[in-house]
DNA sequence: TGTCGATAGATGCACATTACACATAGCGGC
DNA sequence: GCCGCTATGTGTAATGTGCATCTATCGACA
């Protein structure tokens, strides 16, 4: 049993998160069909109903996308107010995506599966029957 | 454009990565039906169809779990060969799947919509026309 | 003019997470 | 004894993340 869950485990709170590859996905997809900047990602990724991000994290990743190549940015200052670093998604960043989908998929699937019942945890030499 | 593809972005790889909670949620949901041990939950992952998680990782992840509470542990002896550490699923352990379970479901819902043009990229004040 | 708030992007710091290599130990075959 | 497989774990460097903070533009308002 646990004797600490004071721990700084994150994960013990009420609310999942998805962070890591999916802001980086998320992002990706947003970019799939239109061009935009970071705080308007920000701002679409938590009227999505995804759980909020760090915009610090959004900025970030972005241009760890960037460097990735999977996205690229220039700046428009077309528009008033502070200038925005337009992104936009590249052929490498597509295929990224969807590759993703293709893992994505086969991870709920998979999820559904187990807990369906559909995959025995044993397969395994040793143990005839475990619990 | 990107000035340096050789950066340590792992995401640069063509084989798209789904740790963190991924993983912590995979051995959730194959604890949910059935108990098992570390090296067998590590080998199942594999089989299932996922991408590979470092065994260390594995072990490390089932460590924070149960300091979470999410799973309880004890050792097995009953079989020949070194002590296997039997982990099952807790209470709590279960509602935290439910509720990944539900923002992934969420999750994908917003990619696929995001994907089909769904959900526009710009729904903000200054912008008229991106792109 | 000066200040405030909203927009837009970025960074410093502390800590969490992860990959990779390596360590430990039980057991079977030779 | 030695090796390999099973089974679990650790050390460490790199990376990721949340939070606070910083810069800068612009409009409103006194």
């Amino acid at each position: 049993m646990p004797d600490n869950p004071e721990t700084p485990a994150r994960a013990a709170e009420n609310r999942p998160r998805l962070h890591g590859e999916m802001l980086s996905t998320s992002l990706l997809a947003f970019l799939k069909n239109w061009n935009a900047y970071g705080y308007q990602l920000s701002q679409q990724l938590a009227q999505a109903g995804l759980p909020e991000f760090d915009s610090g994290t959004v900025y970030r990743t972005l241009r760890q996308l960037e460097k990735s190549g999977f996205v690229s940015s220039c700046w428009d200052t077309s528009e008033s107010g502070p200038a925005r670093r337009m992104y936009s998604l590249t052929m490498a960043g597509d295929t990224f995506l969807s590759g993703w989908i293709e893992t994505l998929q086969n991870y709920q699937k998979v999820m559904q599966q187990v807990l369906a019942g559909f995959i025995p945890a044993a397969p395994d030499p040793t143990t005839t029957n475990d619990d």
